[in-house]
DNA sequence: ATGGGCACCTGGCTGC
DNA sequence: TGCAGCCAGGTGCCCA
């Protein structure tokens, strides 16, 4: 589900309401997400103040005093600011209770979310050292997308997947950036041209921000910290509107299926 | 090194 | 109505 726009909706949402705030407990009900919540984490957390609401890539960075825990929302998570009592649902997978009377509800019903703490440097943990420059980083540029893309037969689409290389965008972004950009996502990496490339950078980019900016795209389970659903879905141009006229030229889109997942392309604007 | 396929899960929808 | 089959915002890991 959650690609960079619902997270860095989410993180906005829960902000306010977790700056300088202590947490009085954590508590588990279901730890078998994507990886087992460590048991001793409730223990741990319990009394400690949170200084930061962060964000890489599509994880959520809650920074305690000495530590920092490591929040990600799968296919299908959210993660909700709701007063302390309200009634649990089905899925409801943990709460972090906090002294204001407010809990951070995260809800997952496929479970692929996850819950980590580190005593260290999160950059340095295992499953962000190795992830890409931020979109909206200097770093990630029109020469580095270039550089990247040398050689690699992989199509364009799979490798803008890839968090090694380019980080928040996932199924539904693709095939957005790919179409503002007039890339097929068939492409093979290496065949993308340097202005492509930089068209691709400048899509991805834009993509995301106007994402962000009505609080990212709800098809079925997210919603934001204050339990909205995000609004972006009226404005895709490509993604789940297979059949439907292009917006641009009025063509059908067509949908075909990428490593097992579903594309979305205008085959008259992409080339 | 690169890239592909699998695995982890639940639920909603379609079609027989 | 029941049930099989397919599909769904992610990504680490294993293998050729």
């Amino acid at each position: 589900m959650p690609e960079l726009p619902e997270v860095e909706t989410t993180r906005r949402g829960i902000e306010p309401h977790v700056i300088g705030r202590t947490i009085v407990a954590l508590e588990v009900y279901e730890p078998r997400l994507r990886w087992p919540v460590a048991r001793a984490l409730p223990a741990r957390l319990a009394g400690r103040r949170i200084l930061a609401a962060g964000r890489r890539a599509k994880y959520l960075l809650i920074g305690l005093e000495g530590g920092t825990l490591i929040v990600h929302l799968g296919m299908s998570g959210s993660l909700r600011v709701l007063a302390d009592g309200t009634p649990r649902l089905r899925h409801d997978q943990y709460d972090l209770r906090l002294d204001s009377g407010r809990i951070l509800r995260f809800n997952d019903p496929r479970r692929f979310g996850s819950l980590h703490y580190t005593g260290a440097d999160p950059q340095h943990h295992r499953l962000l050292r190795d992830l890409a420059p931020e979109p909206f980083d200097a770093a990630f540029n029109a020469e580095y997308l270039w550089r990247v893309t040398r050689g690699r037969r992989l199509a364009i689409k799979q490798l803008l997947m890839n968090s090694r290389l380019v980080v928040g965008v996932g199924n539904i972004y693709a095939s957005e950036a790919l179409f503002r950009a007039r890339i097929r996502p068939g492409r093979e990496a290496r065949r993308v041209t340097r202005a492509e490339a930089a068209r691709l950078v400048s899509a991805v980019r834009t993509v995301l921000t106007q994402a962000i900016r009505v609080g990212g795209t709800t098809l079925r389970d997210y919603v934001g910290a204050d339990g909205s659903p995000g609004y972006f879905r009226h404005k895709l141009y490509v993604y789940e509107r297979a059949g439907r006229p292009c917006r641009v030229c009025g063509a059908a889109i067509r949908r075909r299926t990428q490593q097992g997942r579903s594309t979305y392309y205008c085959p008259a604007c992409q080339r």
